[in-house]
RNA sequence: GGAGAGGUGGCCGAGUAGGUCGAAGGCAGCCGCCUGCUAAGCGGUUGUGGGGGUAAAACUUCACCCAGGGUUCGAAUCCCUGCCUCUCCGCCA
């Protein structure tokens, strides 16, 4: 959520920014950015009309303190009159009126206050100046290469055949059992799948973060929290009675753990690390990616979560995106790692890194993690403030989140680099000793 | 699922025949004082959010005693709904 006071005061600047992103923030902009895609275009934002809410807003909170301060000095006299017995027919009447005018002020206020803040949560976040502009994923930054794609000398199959070849991943009886978009692991598969988890959080543990297994049933106030509500409902997993939903990401209960808390400067940074299966419901992705591990309703992942101060967040995100490039290297498996350009960035997001593994089946570069410094953005959405030492009043904390890694899709890219002639796959060095092998035949 | 108890400030804990309660008291914290150090002691101070005000403060006002409604001139105190916690019984991984 974005600060409404830096709205009224800068609201040139922020229509701006958003314009970047193909948010029109006005219907009188539309015209100027006719090119921009439309997947985050959305008609009912209209900053100039939430300034004026805002005016009539700060107007009305003038009215009604007025008249409640009117209203608490005379009961207190009506109070004393009262113990003396004296009468205070006339006050009562006069402030029944006051009572009644102030309850019809307050009813305008909390309107104005559910509109405003329907507004201002389905705002996306401001990028932050080091991203690039641009219209969509075309445009995205390629920062850095690590490792070679390997060449073989043999035509490289695609992760379902070689399971198909082991039974380690049986597609057609998880569809039976659930639908599609879903995997059954078995054996050698189900091993890797556990031995990945345990890799990932050993090494994420390692370096500091806090091992954390969180509910992956969250209430809707945890949604809101992290962005994913109100605007994205549809690609959400809900469960109707009694409400609640299926996590994404553990992002999402993660980041919640410190939901309406104010924190000591002296506890930040707070590093947290979280097994979770997640749950997408991939709605609109009918026929990208239908077959193998790649796209699926329910898949597991290993995610990093940290809260810390804003002067720190950057070189946070630097870290954390090391952190999750770390277990690609221990796994040796080649990457890129992109910034996402204005156009291409989540909606909670002030930047994002995306790592892309090699996939020698597809022959190209896919997402196996998403890094991103969200600045205050959730921290205002979800109430999460610190105090610093010896100054009073409170700030927001930057929040920040990267998989480390996604493991369905870092099973993919193991069994398409690490397969052999023969059908056989190599396990890599520093996954042995959690598979209790070196080979997959 | 059945039967009860309860949710007050960082913590503990008063406060129910509605009236000057943002809330006694204690602890912890902070600032002074004092004792050659420590402890004890003395005085003061310490919440969050919104509005006004200011260069920033000071200052001022409104709201907040789980949440949301209601009754009333006036509610932490009364009524309703929801959420959460706890105890007992049943059931259960």
């Amino acid at each position: 959520m974005i600060d409404i006071k830096l709205l009224r005061e800068n609201s040139e600047k922020i229509m701006d920014a958003l314009k970047k992103r193909g948010v029109y923030g006005s219907p009188k902009n539309r015209e100027e950015i006719p090119a921009m895609p439309d997947k985050q275009l959305d008609g009912t934002l209209d900053i100039e009309q939430l300034l004026e809410l805002e005016k009539e807003r700060i107007t009305r909170i003038k009215e009604a303190d007025e008249l409640k301060n009117r209203r608490n000095v005379v009961s207190e006299e009506i109070g004393k009159l009262k113990q003396k017995k004296q009468d205070a027919a006339g006050l009562i009447a006069e402030m029944k009126g006051v009572s009644e005018k102030i309850k019809g002020l307050d009813e305008r206020l909390k309107k104005i206050e559910e509109d405003e803040n329907k507004f201002l949560l389905i705002i996306p976040n401001i990028p932050h100046e080091s991203v690039p502009v641009g219209k969509d994923e075309t445009e995205n930054v390629e920062i850095r290469k690590w490792g070679t794609p390997k060449e073989f000398d043999f035509p490289p199959l695609n992760h379902w055949d070689i399971a198909e070849m082991h039974g380690i991943i049986d597609f057609d009886r998880a569809a039976k059992i659930a639908g599609a978009r879903f995997s059954l692991m078995k054996g050698m598969g189900a091993r890797l799948e556990r031995a990945l988890m345990n890799f990932m959080l050993d090494t994420n543990t390692s370096k500091g973060y806090k091992e954390i297994f969180p509910p992956i049933l969250v209430n809707k106030e945890s949604m809101t929290g992290t962005g994913q509500l109100p605007k994205f409902e549809m690609e959400l997993f809900k469960i109707a009675d009694p409400e609640f939903y299926l996590i994404p990401t553990a992002e999402v209960p993660v980041t919640n753990i410190h939901r309406d808390e104010i924190l000591n400067e002296a506890e930040l940074p707070i590093y947290y690390t979280a097994y979770t299966p997640c749950f997408r419901r991939e709605a609109g992705s009918y026929g990208k990616d239908t077959r193998g591990l790649i796209r699926q309703h329910q898949f597991n992942k290993v995610e990093i979560v940290k809260f810390v101060k804003p002067e720190n967040s950057y070189d946070e995100l630097e870290k954390l995106t090391g952190n999750a490039e770390d277990i690609l290297q221990k796994l040796g498996l080649p990457y890129r790692v992109i910034t996402l350009c204005t156009g291409d960035i989540g909606f909670s997001s002030a930047k994002t890194y995306d790592i892309e593994v090699w996939l020698p089946g597809q022959n190209r570069y896919r997402e196996i993690s998403s890094c991103s410094n969200f600045e205050d953005f959730q921290a205002r959405r979800a109430n999460i403030r610190f105090r610093r030492e010896g100054k009073k009043g409170t700030e927001f904390v930057h929040t920040l989140n990267g998989s480390s890694l996604a493991i369905g899709r870092t099973v993919v890219a193991i069994l398409e680099n690490y397969q052999q002639k023969d059908g056989s796959v190599l396990i890599p060095e520093a996954l042995r000793p959690y598979m209790g092998t070196d080979l997959i035949k």
